[in-house]
DNA sequence: GTCTATAGCTTGATAGAC
DNA sequence: GTCTATCAAGCTATAGAC
């Protein structure tokens, strides 16, 4: 970027982003987000606040901007294949493809983001407020899109099948590395195209299988599920 | 559980399970362990040595037994489907199965231990290394056996799948609630009997959507996430 | 094995000068 | 908007008495 110096909120936003990435929430200090920004410690106090206000801040700013994105996108599925629903591939993809786009080919600065996301996701703490805060009005339009999309599936299966695409996708945001040093080198954490390329058809996959299962329609869907093997192998029964 | 005095290094662990669990590694102080404990301060140094000496051993207490569960579990389903590889699905439970029935039954301690686990995966610092540290040579074993069970898959598709498997499977460990908000009430991060009666199906489901699709050719290049780009509502392929 | 004591720093937050 | 100065509290780690 530019060589003119910006806006003190923004540096410290950005050297913030960029620690907490790494580290967490508690993992980063005040003083160390200041003195990467190269601003005194005071304007943290001054411009955002307390450290968790400065935090949530991190994330709103981008957050806002892809959720428009991504809900352009569903309209737009839902504009070409009207009146009937969109596949289930489309709605998927206008849930992801702005992400995994962004974090591809958006910079260093959206790449911290989303690490930020992944942890704030799997936090205890944070992950059903923050979260929920940052994204549920968007999911609430993307699940109803998903129940046109599968008719006659049960809500509970809609909202779990959309809780493991959450957990597969946010985990891929963290670009840990771990895959690399399972598979030898042949995938890589940040090669987010593969990751594209095939998140969509397991996750179109799972939903169906999940949302199929059970119904007695007459009507075959575009592909049987296969019936599940009951691997029990301890005898004991996992189901209430 | 007896009233008897646990053992002094038991006593910190269980405690710094706890905490960890709820604020991660730089949440939580040694000091605030040894008073959870009800130890004194400098007991952690000369049980454990550091902080993160400490950390690693609270996650290794339990991973070790674990993956000795999940081991049994995967030969069995192999001599029970001998000479045939098992059903996926049997695999995929052997590898889940154990530890989403620790979660559920185990008691507090298996429920933060797992919260723990949820973090670990999804951070960029730790993720790579103690992940790898704790599974690898066990998921290894599962890579082996799911290429079995997927003859003709390639090696790229397996690797992507269980990555999406274990962000699956740790985001449900983290029990954020967030699934709470969103269902309003309908499904609860809790309910670990709901997930694994469908994490299996849609996991499954998802490995033979990769593994069987048929060999694709080169993936066009990536559009542009504006009004004007079709976002591929057809479903055909994924590449946005 | 346990505890006291402490070294040496760092923490988040802010009051008040300019 | 920025910076200096400071606060009260907390931090990890350890040496040394018992």
């Amino acid at each position: 970027m530019g060589k003119a110096k910006r806006p003190t909120p923004d540096r410290i936003l950005d050297a913030a982003e960029r620690l907490f990435a790494v580290r967490g929430f508690y993992g980063v200090s005040v003083r160390e987000i200041t003195s990467a920004a190269d601003v005194d410690v005071a304007l943290v106090n001054y411009h955002f606040g307390s450290k968790l206000d400065l935090y949530t801040d991190v994330l709103g700013r981008r957050s806002q901007l892809l959720n428009q994105e991504r809900l352009d996108m569903l309209e737009q599925a839902r504009r070409e294949s009207h009146p009937k629903p969109p596949a289930i591939e489309a709605v998927i993809n206008a849930f992801t493809y702005p992400l995994l786009n962004r974090s591809a080919r958006g910079g260093a600065g959206w790449k911290s983001y989303f690490a930020i996301i992944a942890q704030v996701n799997n936090s205890p703490e944070f992950g059903g407020t923050l979260m929920s805060q940052q994204f549920d009005p968007l999911v609430q339009k993307f699940i109803d899109a998903l129940r046109d999309s599968l008719p006659g599936a049960d809500d509970r299966d809609i909202y779990w099948a959309y809780h493991f695409l959450s957990g597969a996708l946010t985990l891929t945001f963290a670009e840990t590395g771990r895959i690399d040093n399972l598979s030898h080198g042949l995938c890589r954490s940040s090669d987010l195209d593969s990751v594209h390329e095939r998140l969509v058809p397991y996750v179109a996959a799972g939903f169906r299988a999940l949302c199929q299962r059970g119904r007695q329609r007459a009507a075959p869907p575009r592909r049987a599920v296969k019936r599940r093997s009951p691997a029990r192998a301890d005898g004991q029964t996992t189901e209430g």
